[in-house]
DNA sequence: AATACATATGAACAGTTATTCATATGTTCA
DNA sequence: TGAACATATGAATAACTGTTCATATGTATT
């Protein structure tokens, strides 16, 4: 069933169509790497890399982050929303104040792969 | 040293000075946080997650690539040189064709944290 | 040499995002 | 109740990013 239509928007022949079927049968779901590329997304902003950071040494309030990161409270409660809705961080009410923490095992383990990329290149 | 100047940009109080100092001097260097987001940058992106999961199969030109993602070899090699600045991937040349392949450990295991944070949440 | 084709690249555009500013919410304490 | 303070949030803005389009580069073939 190799029909010569044009491809759709590649603007160029198929060089090996066999290769190309067999990977496309191998792939997840688009759904799946939609979401991947999502948490990523959230892992590639060095404030966020801070927080996350600093929160795997121990649960800290807004403040104490912004004080730390050299930055205005708006700016990390923002973040940490994003981080939030990421699953990468949870809180807890005091009073007045708000202490964050980790919520996930796998960010350290994440940050090692990352350096050990950067380290061996 | 603990004195009580204003803080800079946060505004307000420090709530836990000894927690910020200890984690201060935890955190790793500036840049190579700096390092850490702009690698997970390029994991952020879903058309690069998928070439990336593609070649972690197998080693494909950038036409392939293109008819794998049906979107134009443009958009592919535009990616690619991304890709290639990371040093994620890295390609071999036969004539006029550009192999691709992966040009790293890390990348599979990196998605395997990725994948479990999100089956987890 | 001329053509065909795979890939690369620069400019432009649209969509996204991080920070700032002003202000709202919610809690404590007097 | 009102003042003080920690945090959250909406709007605005500036900077960044992914794709497209047009075109350049480089290689093979005739």
């Amino acid at each position: 069933m190799n029909n010569n239509n044009p491809i759709e928007k590649c603007d160029c022949e198929v060089i090996h169509d066999e290769i190309v079927n067999s990977v496309k049968g191998k792939m997840p779901q688009e759904e799946t790497l939609f979401d991947l590329a999502e948490l990523f997304k959230v892992f590639g902003d060095s404030t966020r890399i801070k927080i996350l950071w600093a929160l795997d040494e121990v649960e800290m309030c807004v403040c104490d982050i912004a004080v730390l990161l050299n930055m205005t409270q708006s700016a990390i409660s923002h973040q940490l929303r994003v981080l939030k809705q990421a699953k990468l961080v949870k809180n807890r009410k005091e009073g007045k104040v708000v202490y964050y923490s980790l919520d996930d095992d796998h960010v350290k383990q994440i940050f090692d792969q990352g350096l050990e990329h950067i380290n061996e290149k």
